[in-house]
DNA sequence: TCTGGGGTCCTTCGGCGC
DNA sequence: TCTGGCGCCGAAGGACCC
C-alpha cells in the first residue's frame, strides 16, 4: 500500500466515543482496601520468593523508587517500610468482574484487555452524546461498589482513549477532543505508544526519533524497513492518528499453560522430570478449566545463565487426553536437550480446539500424581491448616475466636497475623501459637454488586 | 540477591506441494 | 524431467503488555 492512501485511510468515528478504564495500581489497591492497616502505607504485591519481582506497587512505593517488573529485593531496599505481599488473584478476579459488571452498564461493547483494564464503546450506548458524564458517573459508582480508583481516557481512537487514561493517573479523567487530538499526541514520547517498547524505542532513537511528532515526520519506507512490515505501517499510521480498531468484546484464547521458575536451579534427568510433571499437571488443569483439547505442545526452558530456549511437538489431531498431552511435554522438554541447570520450566498448549476429546473408558486411568520435587517449594495453595510451608503473607485465615484475618508471617509454630477485613478498623499484628491455636486459610471475602 | 507469570503478535526460516 | 517461484504451514525466537 502506498503511504498516501494509508494517511488517507478512512478515520472512521469523529467523535470522542472510546472509553479506556484503568484501576490505579490494582493489585496493590484490592490489598489496601481488603487490609485496613495498609491503607496509607507502601504496599508491594509479587512474588515473594529469592527470585520474586514486582506486580504491582502502591503509589506510596512508587513514592520511593519501586516500579513494577523490578526484582523484589530491589524493590524493598527501596522501600523499605513496604508491606510485601503475595498475590491474591482470586479477590482480584472479584473485584475485576465488578468493574467489568459496571463499565458493561454504559455499553453493551465492553472489551476487556486484562484483569484491570477494559475499553468501551460509547457509540453502543445512551452515553454517545456525553462521554464525560458517563465517565464521571461510571468512576463513582465503581468507587461506591469497589472502593476502588479508575482512571478513564475518552478519545475518537483506542490510542488516543489509553494514552489519556494514562495521562489522567491516578484517580483522573482525561476527554481528548478530536480537534485537540494533535496537540495532546504530538508531544508524548513514543515510549508512551503501546507496542513501542525498549527495542522498538531504541531502534526509533537511532533515526532520532523520540517522539509522537518525530515519528510522524518518518517516510513509509524509513520505518519498515526500522522496525519490519507490520509494525512500520502501524507506526506510521498511529502517528497520524488513523487507529480503525473497533472495540470488539471477547477474543478467543489461543494458548493456555503455566511456567515456574525455582527457588534455586535444579539439575539431573529425575527432578527435571519430576518438575515437567508438575509444570503439566498445572498447565493441564487451566487446559481443563477452559475446556476443549490442543494439538500442540510447547516446553519452555530457561538456564542459569537466562538464555530461554522453546520446542514444541504437533499432534496428529488435538486431543484432550492428559496422558497424551503429558507424553508430548516430555518429549519436547526432551527435544531442549537439557544437561545445564534449569532456572525455568514451562509447559504451555496451542493450537486449541474447542471439541473436547472424550476420554476413552478404556484407558482412563489417572497419571500417577508426580513426585514431589522436595527443594522446590512449589505454591499448592490448596485450603486447609496454615502451616510454615504453606504461609505466603497476606493470605485470608481465619480463627475460631478472633475471626478473620491476613497473614504478616509464620515463624515455626509462631504466626502473625492481623485480624481485620474491609469493613473493621485497622488491627494490630498478633502473634498466634499454631499449635494450640489453629489457623485456617480461607478464601477471600468478595464484594458483590449490591454491596 | 539482577531479571515472574500469564499471555499475544510478529518475523524468519525451512519444508513441502503445486 | 528439472528448476524456479509461490503460498502455506510449522517451528523457533523475540518484543511487548499487564
Amino acid at each position: 500500500m502506498d503511504p498516501a492512501q494509508l494517511a488517507d485511510a478512512s478515520r472512521l468515528r469523529t467523535r470522542a466515543t472510546v472509553l479506556h478504564a484503568d484501576a490505579d495500581s490494582f493489585f496493590a489497591a484490592v490489598e489496601q482496601r481488603d487490609k485496613p492497616s495498609l491503607r496509607g502505607r507502601p504496599v508491594l504485591v509479587g512474588g515473594t520468593g529469592p527470585r520474586g519481582v514486582v506486580s504491582t506497587a502502591s503509589y506510596e512505593a512508587r513514592r520511593a523508587g519501586a516500579r513494577s517488573a523490578m526484582s523484589m529485593s530491589r524493590a524493598r531496599r527501596l522501600s523499605p517500610a513496604a508491606a510485601v505481599l503475595f498475590p491474591r488473584f482470586e479477590a482480584y478476579s472479584a473485584y475485576s468482574r465488578l468493574i467489568m459488571a459496571t463499565l458493561a452498564t454504559l455499553s453493551e461493547l465492553v472489551e476487556p484487555l486484562s484483569i484491570d483494564e477494559a475499553f468501551v464503546d460509547l457509540e453502543a450506548g445512551p452515553f454517545a452524546d456525553d462521554p464525560a458524564r458517563a465517565a464521571t458517573e461510571v468512576r463513582a459508582r465503581i468507587r461506591e461498589v469497589t472502593g476502588l480508583a479508575v482512571s478513564i481516557g475518552i478519545g475518537r481512537t483506542k490510542l488516543v482513549a489509553k494514552l489519556a487514561s494514562d495521562a489522567g493517573k491516578p484517580d483522573g479523567l482525561l476527554v481528548v477532543e478530536p480537534a485537540d487530538e494533535d496537540d495532546f499526541l504530538l508531544p508524548l514520547p513514543v515510549r508512551a505508544v503501546p507496542g513501542i517498547g525498549p527495542a522498538t524505542a531504541a531502534a526509533l532513537e537511532r533515526l532520532d526519533v523520540r517522539t509522537v511528532a518525530d515519528l510522524r515526520r518518518q517516510p513509509l519506507d524509513i520505518l519498515t524497513m526500522t522496525v519490519g512490515e507490520s509494525s512500520g505501517v502501524n507506526l506510521f499510521r498511529l502517528a497520524r492518528g488513523i487507529d480503525p480498531r473497533p472495540v470488539a468484546p471477547s477474543t478467543e484464547r489461543k494458548s493456555v499453560g503455566a511456567e515456574r521458575t525455582f527457588a534455586q536451579d535444579i539439575f539431573g534427568a529425575d527432578l527435571i522430570a519430576a518438575a515437567v510433571d508438575r509444570v503439566t499437571d498445572e498447565a493441564l488443569r487451566r487446559l481443563t478449566a477452559h475446556g476443549g483439547g490442543a494439538r500442540t505442545v510447547v516446553a519452555k526452558v530457561r538456564f542459569a545463565d537466562f538464555t530461554t530456549l522453546t520446542r514444541s511437538v504437533t499432534l496428529a489431531q488435538p486431543t484432550a487426553e492428559p496422558a497424551e498431552l503429558r507424553a508430548a511435554a516430555h518429549q519436547a522438554a526432551r527435544a531442549a536437550g537439557i544437561n545445564d541447570s534449569v532456572r525455568l520450566l514451562g509447559v504451555s498448549f496451542h493450537n486449541l480446539s474447542p471439541h473436547a476429546q472424550l476420554t476413552l473408558p478404556w484407558d482412563d486411568d489417572e497419571p500417577a500424581p508426580a513426585a514431589a520435587v522436595d527443594d522446590v517449594p512449589d505454591v499448592p495453595l490448596a485450603l486447609g491448616l496454615l502451616t510454615e510451608e504453606n504461609a505466603r503473607p497476606g493470605l485470608d485465615v481465619e480463627h475460631d475466636t478472633l475471626g478473620r484475618g491476613w497473614v504478616v508471617h509464620v515463624r515455626g509454630r509462631q504466626a502473625t497475623v492481623r485480624f481485620e477485613s474491609v469493613d473493621t478498623p485497622p488491627a494490630r499484628s498478633q502473634v498466634v501459637d499454631l499449635a494450640t491455636d489453629p489457623l485456617l486459610l480461607v478464601p477471600p471475602l468478595t464484594p458483590t454488586l449490591d454491596a
